[in-house]
RNA sequence: GGCCCGGUCGCCUAGUGGACUAGGGCGCUUCCCUUUCAAGGAAGAGGUCAGGGGUUCGAAUCCCCUCCGGGCUACCA
């Protein structure tokens, strides 16, 4: 039997980068076995609801290149695949679960429960709910709840343990007696999500279960539920979580943790899913450059480290670079078009782009450091086109003799200018860089940048001597 | 507080009782290359494997305790 998995993320907001990396990790285990994969929206908190939040999904996820078979949107043999479209399903086992004797109905306001906390956390007792109406006769609740408001909570058993064997924990164990009545139904007639999932994974046929550490703590009471259907438990595996560089939860204080806003920031899709994968898994070998093809070859659910990671935006950045350089010209171009003002000439772009390729950790990068390219506008201090050790005069004289040589050069291509250059510099009796620091500030504005004598030649000549002349002038002023 | 999960260089990690004088990558330092900056190449610093007890001829690897970190503890997911 093929595999089927899910990711369910809430529409709560953007697309978490913590929660790629899980979603990563079914989509690889999935991909890896010629599986199915599902997207789940579990929108049951209605007052969490984030308008646009599935189209971001949705955006985030295409864009990461993580694909899925069935879902709100592609529809499937289990649509619809929005739970707040399936309240009847979820209704319907909990009234199931009330008739087997597995949960009961509450009737205890909200009111009530905040001032029974209250009292637990003044007596220092743990604070849980007390059962109050779980011995209201079947008969009576039943009747009662058609005409007051409720919820559902699973009725756990006073004492025993359940356990599981956690992909990637291993064996996990839980007293009963230290589970909560759980609510199941809540009174607006929307499931929690401890009812939903199991009732969903079920339903849906999900052969795995692999979700974030932060759903362990749940798992007992699904347990319950699981058994009180008489279902089969899916395998399970808590993948652990990324943390902050600080080892706290991964949130805006410490950056970008939206997928929207590595977009945005201009990271490499492949970037981002090479550095996820990492973090909580290793391959064993010295490898660690990976594609999402080679991950789906070469990733196994039992390499997966059961030590939560943290986020380290250096690595990231490092990632970024290499998938960068590995580009070709023209894709890298493709990428770029976001980043590049719409004016700026695309032939010019082609020509450059070769020189500046291996100078960037993100596609932002280009930007200034080819700007001159597509400017008039260069400035600079006069002061700074001199040399260290050299005077005014002298560089004015260096740049009379860059511009002699290079007015007539024929044809005007980088090797050629780097010959005149460097002919230049002998003349001069000047190290090369002495010549070459004030053409490339004259030139560009900035003392780093790409190449020089590439940079000349897409340039041109003729704005290249104006602004080689420019520079003159402006050391001659500054001087007399 | 209770219940769970975790703890190998600053960070990501390899390692599953002997080849470990604990390996690789990021970052850092130095050097080489060199027209700047990168990229690339070379070298280096950095770890009492959280600490303490065991088990064993032998432990990062197995057991126990302690400490530290994280998650959960909602009619949130």
């Amino acid at each position: 039997m093929s595999v089927r998995l899910r990711f369910a993320p809430s529409p709560t907001g953007e697309l978490h980068i913590g929660s790629v990396r899980t979603i990563l990790y079914n989509h690889l285990f999935a991909r890896q076995r010629g599986g199915r994969l599902i997207l789940r929206i579990e929108d049951t908190d209605q007052e969490r609801l984030v308008p646009g939040a599935v189209d971001s999904i949705y955006a985030g996820l295409h864009w990461l290149g993580i694909t899925w078979d069935e879902g709100p949107r592609e529809g499937g043999p289990h649509a619809p695949y929005v739970q707040s479209e399936r309240l009847p399903l979820y209704q319907k086992h909990a009234q199931e679960l009330v008739a087997k004797g597995a949960a009961y109905y509450c009737f205890c306001s909200k009111e009530r429960l905040a001032e029974l906390r209250r009292q637990q956390e003044a007596r220092h007792e743990l604070t849980r709910y007390d059962r109050h109406c779980r011995n209201i006769p079947v008969a009576e609740a039943t009747a009662r709840a058609k005409a007051e408001s409720h919820v559902v909570r699973l009725k756990v058993p006073d004492e025993g343990t359940l356990s599981i064997e956690d992909l990637v924990h291993g064996h996990i164990e839980w007293q009963v007696n230290t589970i909560e009545d759980q609510v199941l139904l809540k009174s607006d007639g929307f499931p929690t999500y401890h009812l939903a999932v199991v009732v969903d994974d079920h339903v849906m046929g999900i052969t795995h279960i692999m979700r974030g550490e932060e759903w362990v703590a749940s798992v007992p009471k699904h347990l319950l539920i699981y058994r009180a259907f008489s279902w089969d438990i899916p395998p399970m595996a808590h993948f652990p979580s990324v943390l902050g560089p600080d080892g706290k939860k991964l949130s805006k204080r410490h950056g970008a943790t939206a997928v929207a806003e590595f977009r945005k920031d201009a990271y490499l899709p492949e970037a981002l899913i090479n550095y996820l994968a990492l973090v909580g898994w290793a391959p064993g070998s010295e490898e660690e450059i990976f594609s999402m093809d080679d991950l789906t070859r070469l990733w196994k659910i039992e390499q997966v480290q059961s030590s939560p990671g943290k986020w380290d935006k250096e690595r990231l950045d490092f990632f970024n670079g290499v998938w960068i350089r590995r580009l070709s010209v023209d894709e890298l171009v493709r990428r770029l078009e976001p980043f590049v003002p719409a004016d700026w000439d695309r032939e010019t772009l082609k020509r450059i782009v070769p020189h500046i390729q291996e100078r960037m950790k993100t596609l932002k990068d280009a930007k200034d450091q080819i700007a001159f390219l597509f400017t008039d506008d260069i400035t600079y201090d006069p002061k700074d086109l001199v040399p260290a050790k050299r005077d005014p005069a002298g560089t004015v004289e260096a740049l009379a003799k860059v511009t002699v040589h290079l007015r007539y050069l024929e044809p005007f291509i980088a090797t050629r200018i780097e010959a005149a250059l460097k002919a230049v510099a002998e003349e001069m009796d000047w190290k090369q860089g002495d010549v070459n620091k004030p053409v490339r500030l004259a030139i560009t504005g900035r003392t780093i940048g790409p190449p020089l004598y590439e940079s000349l030649e897409v340039l041109g000549r003729d704005r290249s001597l104006q602004r080689i002349e420019g520079a003159m002038d402006a050391l001659g002023k500054a001087n007399s």
